[in-house]
DNA sequence: GATGAATGAGGCTTCATTCAT
DNA sequence: CATGAATGAAGCCTCATTCAT
């Protein structure tokens, strides 16, 4: 509050978090948690190891920023899709299933994060992923209360999980195919938006203007 | 040429392979991949670090080991299920879902072993994760395979691996609420088979005799 | 004393024996002291752990009895050499660098043994690696003792390890070179012979006979 | 930003390396590469077994640097010598094998790592080896070539080796003789050098004056 | 005599974190 | 604020040797 130049160093802090934390990203993504070490991050951001824990208290901390970093990215994905899906809760859904599958299949290093290092990394860790993936659940439980009506009548908390696992679960086998033997992403994410809306029981109709999608000839 | 008795080396030969199994499966399943180290093992056992890698080559062998005996677990389960269930194919995806949530719900923490212990662990232990989960996808593959003619056209193995997706992360949620406010298995069961039922387009007889169990009230 | 068996039994023991310390002899060549392991010379002999301690108390002890057998078969290989090498002392000598650089020559894995792994495994080992070696400096000294008169007055005792020295020191640089790079064994025979001689200070004429081997055009 | 006094920390890092190399060079010396344990090292040098390998990425890393200083020291003390031995290549010689005894029988530990604890230590080691044992054979080698024309014709890489060896072997011998029971230094050095000048064939003239020196009485 | 399962001390190395500068 | 040298607990694993069978 005393010098003018406070924006200044603010700026520069946070240029430096950014720099450690898509250092991590990367490096968390191609190695995982346990193989990707402290001394390595800071190596490759040019960083000193005392300036990185002036940022982030610990290696968990900076995970943890990871994820959220990467929930919060995949949220906005979703919620623009959804915004220019047209006013039907169901087009939302199925413009969500889309836009995560495209998401994922653009940035699977990334995707590799969520889906298979955070697991199994302790109670702080897993709590951090289970809010973010939570968080999708939600929007799908949401969704579905929103629908109530014109659904049949169903369970739905554990319906959404269902939802979410077949997304992740299917998405997650793609990635590990060669890339030349995996088919098109469309094609992958007309698929799952499929199997999960007639899941739900959603109408007929619906689905009709989707099969030349998620069928295959 | 005076080493008699074999029968009973071997089997105390055997009874320390099962006791170091045993052990490793609950401290994996309690402490993580990581957090379980050999030497823990190897206390908890009562047997010598050094009996322990003449048992198994490395602490990522006896991993894959419990991955696999459970792996082995589930099949037996599921196809004991389905061979119980009747002639009809749909009916036995459903008792193979029963059969699956129901094992997973029995020995939570195994199924933790599997579910989320067993991502991340590197090219190895991912490889044997993979068979095993994708023992379940193929079976699901085939039965959809079997019943083609009576379903919608459908990409089979992204929907096969959506099942599959859907059962585990249900159940895997469901494991991580607190056992009162859990539904029961049943129920559990019922909504995942349901959903996934519904989702490869099975017809709607099919559907209605579980139509009690599927919704709340 | 008892059963007339006994000649076959014994049999049986030497023929264990020699399979055991033949595999240790190949192994110790091929890997060095440290990493040639009991089990592993146990493995390739088909005798069992508990069998090989009843041959050799140690793993010293077989090493041990390597480097003697070793220095058994160079010192009668030499012998050999010099009883055929006619009656003067000097023809002895040359005959003996020729014998030894031939052996050393023919079997360069065994070579490996006496010249490098034997080096520094502790006190006992290195007491047996002396005393072979040593066999030969004294064998040497007797040499230029039995020709005192011909030779001019030396310090004998270091003269005779200067002998030894070098013709170790250059057949083990030239088993260092690749095969075909390496001048022909006659050729390197000679070469030391010559420096030896010299060295010694021998009477020019021994000398000139062996002009063309030594000299190379 | 704030980090200053970097030359007192140097300092620091200078003196810990050192110190770690130089009790490395202690034991190695004393009880051979397998004997002397980085534990032992890091509780003599009383510096943290983390600070060790941030020194020394190895232990064969600290054993091959303990080597090539080794090296460097006795290249100096000989070139030192050499300098001072006046213009004559043959001088310069008896000079160098001077300087290498003396140096030898100086430093009997460090000796006995280069000569005996070096053998048989793997593929990088015995490189490491080759190299410092090598640039005196080469030394010798150029030497030899200088004055080709006053020496009869030889082979000269044989011969440099033949050299290198009667140095070390005689030395080697020497020092594990009972010190009571050794030569002078200076003796064994004269008739070390002796036997190798004689075994280049150097013109007699050279070796007269050394005559007093090599011999006993 | 013969076997091979069992032992356990101890080796090498890593890495998250601290703290003097 | 920033630095990076220093820490040390703890991990995984090997192997010479013993001893009950």
């Amino acid at each position: 509050m005393v010098y003018r130049e406070t924006p200044r160093v603010l700026e520069r802090k946070q240029a430096r978090r950014r720099k450690l934390l898509d250092v991590a990203i990367r490096l968390f993504a191609r190695k995982g948690y346990h193989a990707a070490t402290v001394p390595m991050i800071v190596r490759a951001s040019g960083i000193s190891t005392g300036t990185f824990y002036l940022y982030f208290s610990d290696k968990e901390h900076i995970f943890a920023a990871a994820l959220e970093e990467l929930g919060e990215r995949i949220s906005a994905a979703i919620n623009q899709a959804m915004a220019a899906a047209g006013p039907d809760v169901l087009l939302h859904m199925q413009a969500a299933v889309r836009a995560l599958v495209g998401f994922l299949a653009d940035h699977p290093r990334e995707a590799r994060i969520l889906i298979v290092e955070s697991s199994g990394l302790g109670k702080r860790l897993d709590g951090v992923r289970r809010r973010i993936i939570g968080s999708h659940t939600r929007g799908v439980e949401q969704a579905l209360a929103a629908m109530a009506d014109r659904l049949p009548p169903m369970e739905t908390a554990v319906v959404a999980r269902c939802w979410v696992g077949a997304v992740y679960e299917a998405v997650f086998c793609w990635l590990e195919q060669p890339v030349m033997e995996r088919i098109p992403t469309d094609q992958l994410a007309a698929a799952i938006a499929h199997f999960n809306l007639r899941g739900i029981g959603a109408p007929a109709r619906t689905l009709e203007e989707d099969k030349d999608h998620g069928s295959r000839d």
